[in-house]
This record gives C-alpha cells, structure tokens and sequence, in this order.
DNA sequence: TCTGGGGTCCTAGGACCC
DNA sequence: TCTGGGGTCCTAGGACCC
C-alpha cells in the first residue's frame, strides 16, 4: 500500500529568473552583471551571478547600490512583470508534459511528482528536462530531486551553487548527502527563516543535520506544527503535498508606492479606482467575489519617513465582483482614511470575504435583471482588455492623469503581449 | 455573586515564502 | 531625496454559546 503510493519529488527552479527574461530578448546581458528593479524602481529583486559576485543583496534600495552599480557597469532593468508572468506561464506548460503530477509554486518554481518505480534514471531525466526548457524558452533553470518537496528544494539550492552536478542534483543517488548537510547553516532550509534559524542556533541546532534529527517532542512545544513538518520532511516523510489545484484566493491585495507625492483626494480617489479595477480583475479569473473591502493610505512623516499606514473597511451589503461596486464602497472607506495638507506616499486595497460567484447572499434593493446586466459589462470588458491588452478599456473613475503611477525608467518591451511591442527582427 | 468545562468563530499578529 | 508587492499558514486570545 505505501510502497505504491511513494513519490519522488523534483523541484525545477528557473536561475535568476527575472534577469533571464531580460537576457532572452536581450542577448547583448548575457555574462555581464545586470540586475531587475521592483515597482517604482525600489529594491533589486533579481540579480545575475556577475552582479551576485559583486555582493549586491537581494532586496537591496537601488538608491544605495546605484554608484558601485556606475561604476561597475551593471545593467539596470526596471521590472517588466506582464514578460515574466507570461514565460512563466509557458515554462510550466512544457515542464507539465514531463510529470504526472504538476504544482506552479512561485512565478519562478514549478514541483514535479513521480512515481517512485516509473523511472531508472532521474538524473539523466532531470538534465534532459533542464535542456528542453533552455531550448524552448531559453532560460536556464536548475532541477533538484528529492524523496518529499523539502529535499527536493534542498538539492535544488545545493545544485545551484555546485557546478559539479550541471544544474540537476539527485538528492537519493547523492551517497554524501548527510556529510553536505551537516555543513549546510539552518537557515538553508525552506520554512526556516531570519527569526527561527536564529533561534533554533541558540539552542545549538546549527546545521541542516541537526535539525533533521532534533526531537520531536521538543521541536513541536518549542516551534509548532509546522516546523515538525519541515523535520519529518528532511527525514524523507513527505507531509506536503503537491497542490495540483489552487484552491481560490482568501483575499486579493493590489496596493503601490506612488511615483509621487499625492495630496489631493481626487487624485487617490483615481489611484483606489485603478487598484479596484484589477483586484476585481483577479477576482473575477478566479470565479470569486469579495464581500468585504479595505482600503490602506501611508503618509509621509515630518522627519521623512514613511508612517505605519492606516485602514479602513467597509463590509459590503452583498458579495460582488463587479468592478463599479467595489470601487463605489473602496472610495467610501477611503473618505474615512483622507486628511487635507497630508502627504500621501502609496494605497492600496484588499478584498476579504472572498466566496465563489453565485452563492452570493441576495439583498433586497438589487433586482436580478441589474446583477445580470453588470456581470454581462464585466466579462464583455475581460475579453477586451485580454485581446487588446490589459488598459484598453476601464472605468473613467481611473482617470487619465495618472501622476500616482509607480516609476519604471528602465523598462524592456512587452515582447511577448502586445503586438505593438513585438522585438523586431532585422 | 461565584462557580466549570467545552466548543466555535473571529481577529490580530507572527512567521514564512517568492 | 530615493527602501516592492503579493501571498500562505499557525497560534493565541477574546467573545459568545451551552
């Protein structure tokens, strides 16, 4: 019974992924640092292994590292994330020909599952996989095999800085498996972070080792369940499952920093409608409706600094999808957060509440005949913007001004998207 | 006014991930 | 001067009910 049910996970994770993007479409990047920016141009969030060698962090405020980047010549890209949603998209197409059993974790991380006796050689399947991907989208990805998720994730992060292995390490043929983990800090492994690592090494469980064979008893009073998990799971007991399915978000949030300071509620009142318009958006995909709306201001304090940010909530009288509503009681929740003469430095939103489209609780005031009409308006406005692109058409509440809109000084083409954007080729 | 156990639901906060 | 944006899960505590 078990011996039929037993899994073998991979884990194909893509190498600096966002910077890869870039490289496909512009191959002049390739072997020279270069590194992608987040949203209004804040932090580096992708960097190439030049750029790494430079000791350039991940996360890092651009403003901080933009001189040695100068002086360096490091390319500098502001993020184009409609690009490297839609290669992500096609990697997991072709990697879901390659495994029964598929799970799009992350924009840049994709879980296999196979069957423990289907097949001899995992890790000549596993550079074969590698080289597929590289071939049919370009972008170089690393694959690492293990008996549950957690070691699969493990061999994935060891192959990515052992050259040795090629890009594809097979955590059950790796006969040295224990000696590299009892090296390897704490932290290394996925589910322990800054906090929990610090702590697990206090009690001197420094290595990947010591933790896979810490105590149960002691690691589930002191951590909890989910730090037990993470332990049966580097002793080779899966207890994470694949996800195959996603089930429906709990709650959507679309929130930005401002290119610049807003002051007036106009102006945010354009910005919520814009948030709105593309949580309703994802809603909407999702085949969900939000019946609860929070609405989220930061100001910038006297001595520079960004304040805590404020909410307000409005419970909405029915759950809805439909995009006028929603921004109808955003803009009524953040009639409550606005004060003149402040200095409003991003919003955002967040839809809670979150239930499948059509189980709606009815509310007396709202015939039939208007839900069916709006819901006719949305979806005919989805195909739109789908086949003309995402802005093609949207609520006049959005505005056209737009002096909220992040910063993107840098940014590649939308080579894949839109047909004005195609790379062309001479 | 004090006494008790057990259960559910909700919320806030903390920790993690990419 | 300039510091991203989106999620998940777990736990503890309070309100409320029987």
């Amino acid at each position: 019974m078990m011996e039929s049910q037993e899994k073998i996970f991979g884990l194909v994770d893509c190498n600096n992924f966002f910077v890869s993007c870039e490289r496909v479409f512009n191959p002049s990047l390739r072997r020279k640092p270069t590194v992608v920016l987040s949203n209004n141009d804040g932090c580096i969030i992708s960097r190439s292994n030049e750029a790494k060698k430079l000791g350039i962090p991940m996360g890092a405020p651009y403003f901080e590292w933009r001189d040695l980047m100068k002086a360096h010549r490091v390319t500098v890209c502001s993020a184009n994330f409609t690009l490297y949603a839609d290669l992500s998209r096609r990697i997991a197409e072709i990697l879901s020909q390659f495994a029964p059993e598929v799970e799009k974790y992350s924009v840049d991380e994709v879980f296999l599952a196979f069957d423990r006796l289907a097949l001899s050689d995992l890790t000549e399947y596993a550079r074969h996989i590698k080289a597929v991907v590289q071939r049919w989208v370009g972008i170089p990805v690393t694959v690492g095999i293990g008996t549950t998720k957690t070691l699969a994730k493990l061999a994935n992060d060891i192959a990515k800085v052992s050259p040795e292995f090629q890009g594809a390490l097979n955590m059950i043929e790796c006969r040295e498996w224990n000696e590299r983990i009892a090296t390897m800090p704490v932290g290394d492994v996925w589910g322990i972070g800054y906090r929990l690592s610090k702590k697990l090494t206090e009690k001197g469980h420094k290595t990947v080792l010591d933790l896979k064979e810490a105590s149960d008893g002691w690691i589930s009073d002191t951590f909890g369940i989910g730090v037990l998990r993470t332990v049966w799971e580097l002793r080779g007991i899966s207890c994470l499952p694949l996800k195959e399915v996603l089930p429906p978000k709990k709650g959507i949030t679309v929130s930005r920093s401002f290119g610049e300071v807003l002051r007036s509620l106009d102006e945010l009142k354009e910005a919520v409608a814009f948030f709105v318009t593309r949580g309703a958006e994802k809603l909407r995909a999702e085949g969900s409706s939000a019946a609860i709306v929070s609405v989220y201001v930061s100001m910038k304090q006297l001595d520079g600094s960004h304040g805590q940010g404020e909410w307000s909530t409005v419970r909405l009288p029915m759950a809805t999808n439909y995009t006028p509503m929603l921004i109808h009681y955003a803009h009524e929740a953040l009639q409550h957060l606005y004060r003149p003469n402040k200095r409003f430095v991003k919003a955002g939103i967040m839809f809670g509440g979150i239930v499948p489209t059509g189980s709606e609780q009815m509310t007396f005031g709202i015939s039939e005949e208007k839900i069916k009409r709006g819901t006719q308006l949305m979806q005919t406005m989805d195909e739109i913007n789908g086949r003309w692109g995402a802005r093609a058409i949207q609520s006049a509440a959005v505005g056209t001004n737009h002096g909220w809109k992040s910063r993107h000084t840098m940014m590649s083409p939308a080579y894949t998207t839109r047909w004005d954007e195609l790379q062309l080729v001479r």
